[in-house]
DNA sequence: AATGAATGAGGATTCATTCAT
DNA sequence: CATGAATGAATCCTCATTCAT
């Protein structure tokens, strides 16, 4: 009845990590509808009740496996935002965008095409985080719209959604595994992006 | 003892109708993740098992309810195509596009945002379904880049799938209720799709 | 996957039956507070799911439980029903009354212990059919009062109930036990319901 | 690191308190089948692990509670007793005890409900507390009898529990809601109760 | 005296699917 | 062509309790 020992891995205040890796490991693997409980807590080598001495919910894990991923997310566009000249941000950024995307598949998923409503509410700070990546976009069209080198009409704020859109489908289409096959998938990737950001040119 | 009637709605050939159509209505009333074989039968009148007579397994009815969708969009693009001027076939196309993902948010989302690694193989002939629709953009891109007024560099098929991938992120991003609530959503939609169809003249 | 045989126990309507069976049986076995779907279905050698088959929910089994309850109570109160003298009719109704509540004793406490509240709304039907066996206490009391030998004030129906009280509140303290042991259950028993049966003599 | 300082509420002798209060309160908000260790130490604002400390297990703190209950219940009985003549103090007893129970709706459930034979041993000591208020009653019964006001046949003790038993059957059914709603309820307890004290008379 | 972390057992219910008829 | 009966596996989550500190 009682717990005998540390059963394997993670404990204390580790455990709490080793379930979002194994979560977001998960993701990965089986995808976000079959993500259960259960398979996380086999996974760490916990029950599946402990998780909950975690996290209040499997919403609210999957909120806080968001939150992790936009702020890895925001790491990586900074990491590869290179400074100085607008449109050489824009494409630097954008290129990142996508990479990410690519590189978590599945987070990815969870982050940009979770319903909403079939949520528990995200947590405002949790949202006010997601936000900054789209500021980042925003500050570099006004930037560049400044120095006549980009165009951010009406607004940046509207322009940088409208980027933001075009970078999100070329993302959404290729983990979906919608491109066309005979099109080599990063050529493409490379042609697609390159149109994207040349839309963006003053 | 055999069935004494058929119970209620269709019977034979109808059936498989009456099932692909509330598989539809449910996809929009519950939801693709709480999509059950026991909800669409209870919705035709028939019962669990009579589903298996027509479709394989649930995958292959989630095939054909997007082969279905793939037509019906076909449908909606053709008739939407003004003929004539490339420029003004592109900004009509693309609307259509965008309406019938918003017009049909669940059933879009089963068509493009579906893992196929995570369903049975796509049937070849249902592909190819798919790819008319493409088709449909690629024909005017061609046409529009012969008359000078469009720039479906650096090949049509590229352009269109470029073009689409745009086209999917704003239906996506929609769908998902990821625009930011302060933007006018259709005022967004209108200024996005402009700003795409631009980037493809010449 | 699929079955492999008709498990053990009883198969078609007959498991409907079955399963209420068991659910009695378990009801006294370990109480209403433990009595589970699973322990059901192990009872009768059926899976859990199949209970599902028959029955819409836990409640709505309990609530089949408790019409078969109240219509057992009927019956075991038409039985003892002597006919003739009124005194004597509410002589053998109030102790039939009270047996059945000592042989039937989870039945008994389920039947008229559960908080309303805590279960989905009780059928009309059935509640008509609960209602019944009042009725029948109402009618003796009624005759007897126009004979001149029971005393029926202000109203049967108010006396009918206020004998109810009564009768169960003799049943229920001997089901919890709360009797002192030193008086012999059955001599107390029998005192108390002559007495209560007195106390409507005109 | 041992604790930092004493959450929120009540430690030590005051803690037990602080528990046993939450828990009753807790009773007639979520009902005892809904009653759990974790609701009642969120309450008081202390760890599940600390009521462990002053209870052995759930069981011993139903205990507690029902003695503390007992304890209530003579209290309430002693304060209605208008002492002098038997017939007066019957009927203010039997109001009392039938007033305690519409006010304490789920620990009157609990105290005279509950089976002793699927909880932990009741300790004697409580035993005999519970016991106190029935000899209310049986002295009561006894010295009206004694003045030839009242009728104890064929004991004052088990005359006692025979009224015990009618006041427990009224409480009982009012608080399942069982008396039918067309009687209004206030009137008829008073019916009820009034035959029942008049049925204890010479 | 008090805690945080952990657990195994168990709760009701839903699911896609299959069998014999 | 159609069915009703049945199933095992899975779902999220709650419970009372215990350990080391």
């Amino acid at each position: 009845m009682p717990p005998i020992a540390p059963t394997r891995a993670a404990t204390g205040a580790d455990l709490r990590q080793s379930i979002l890796d194994e979560a977001r490991r998960l993701l990965i693997d089986v995808g976000y509808p079959k993500l259960s409980m259960r398979k996380i807590a086999d996974g760490v080598g916990c029950s599946a009740t402990s998780i909950y001495l975690h996290f209040e919910s499997k919403d609210t894990l999957i909120h806080a496996l968001i939150g992790e991923g936009m702020r890895s997310l925001f790491g990586a566009l900074q990491a590869a935002d290179p400074a100085g000249d607008p449109v050489g941000r824009l494409a630097a950024l954008s290129r990142a965008y996508v990479d990410f995307g690519l590189d978590n598949p599945e987070l990815y998923e969870v982050m940009f095409q979770l319903h909403p409503e079939r949520m528990a509410r995200f947590p405002a700070e949790d949202y006010r985080r997601a936000r900054r990546n789209l500021d980042l976009f925003e500050d570099v069209l006004a930037s560049g719209a400044e120095a006549s080198v980009l165009d951010a009409e009406p607004t940046p704020e509207v322009a940088a959604h409208a980027l933001w859109t075009s970078l999100h489908g070329l993302v959404s289409l290729r983990l979906a595994e919608r491109i066309d096959v005979r099109l080599a998938a990063d050529a493409f990737t490379d042609a697609a992006l390159a149109r994207t950001v040349r839309a963006f040119r003053a």
